[in-house]
DNA sequence: CAGTTTCTTGACACTTTCTTGACACATTGC
DNA sequence: GCAATGTGTCAAGAAAGTGTCAAGAAACTG
């Protein structure tokens, strides 16, 4: 899914040089020259968008002004840019909660990297989501749909494991491994794991949904 | 009062030119050459140093693991710089948790402006405010709504690093990193300063409002 | 240096989780 | 169908983790 761009340039050839070059790299850019029309977009479709870049020398509004307004309106990363050698500008840049700030001239590239790592930072946290199953390993958190289940931390691993190996079978001893359980491990505690953790997602062994036996293999995620 | 920086540079020329355009900017810089010994002297003095910043390209460690390992021992501003147009580092370095990002060769001016930018960045968030909460690190005072919580030094680094970390898990081994604990405290300790601080802040250790055992793996701050 | 506060740990009770044998049942190959 | 082998799950005990008391060590204060 492309990640979408609200421009804000009042040069329109400049304009015209990143949205070229930012579609060549597969985003989608919604120019504007008009600071005004754009929080006016930026207020109806907030959800719409991803980042912001926002050039500071901008006709009928100051660009710090459009920046808190923006910030105001929703949480959005912005990168502004300006004349180069502008120390105040900059400073004053992430004071009022720019994300990160690029001086003019400067290379395509080195925007597109910018926005890479803004994105980056402003990832919240990295979430894995297979299925009906969204996985927070820093929170140790499972979601089946909307709801929360309970694993116990050798659950947990095991079902994580699955997870990022699903269609794939998973032999018990990879599951000793992948996990904190003890080397020496009998199979018959694994089944008992799987077990417990159908019984916590409502799986049925017979008529596996999620986590299916494969006969004297392992167990294999479907999803 | 004047801002600490430790310096991670191999080059010696570069470190020189370094700290000397630095000093004359009123910086007290602690150069290293050795990456290990940074980390080392890192560990000792945490509270003394306001910002790192970082040469990838080292002797006998990778620099991310320098980042990665710097940011688990304390909270601080890294800045890291590394030879010009090397995409991917620039890109993994803000992953792992780098403050920004600067392409050599670069100008002294820049790399100021870099610090300055940075260290507003990281100023900003000195009084911290999540749940119920809110702490004043430079006061060393927590808030619970309005009324306040008297937390020993310990309690309080905890209370923190697990403020900071909301909705994550982190392992006692974590916080004992992160605060002024002895590397070799047992996990007794831990326990008990959890169970101090919980007593302090009127939770429960059976059903958590704020800091939650998580089974086999450690604490986590909910909020 | 005495008094106070804070930190650290062992100890014990208690809880939760893990492990395994046992047995029923399923699957496979002959 | 029958033996051999694999799987599901119960139930009980083993193992590991946690909460907190209490006492002593260590650090701070005046």
């Amino acid at each position: 899914m492309s990640k979408k761009i609200l421009l804000i340039e009042d040069e329109t050839q400049m304009q015209e040089l990143i949205v070229n070059y930012l579609v060549n790299y597969g985003y989608e850019v919604t120019p504007y020259i008009n600071p005004k029309d754009a929080i006016e977009d930026f207020k109806k479709n907030k959800e719409r968008y991803d980042i912001v870049i926002l050039d500071l020398m901008l006709p009928e509004m100051d660009g710090f002004d459009v920046c808190k307004t923006l910030k105001q309106y929703g949480d959005i990363p912005i990168i502004i840019s300006s004349a180069r050698g502008d120390i105040g500008n900059k400073i004053h840049g992430f004071e009022i909660g720019a994300d990160d700030y690029l001086a003019k001239p400067y290379e395509p590239r080195e925007l597109v990297l910018r926005i890479e790592a803004v994105l980056k930072r402003a990832q919240k946290s990295d979430r894995l989501k297979i299925s009906d199953f969204t996985v927070d390993e820093s929170s140790h958190e499972v979601l089946l749909q909307e709801y929360p289940i309970e694993l116990t931390k050798v659950e947990f691993e095991i079902f994580v494991h699955l997870l990022k190996n699903h269609n794939k079978v998973v032999s018990r001893e990879q599951l000793v491994n992948a996990t904190s359980l003890h080397e020496d491990t009998k199979n018959r505690t694994i089944d008992m794991h799987i077990s417990n953790i159908r019984q916590k997602i409502g799986d049925d062994s017979k008529e596996a949904k999620y986590i299916k036996s494969v006969w004297g293999i392992g167990y294999k995620f479907i999803g």
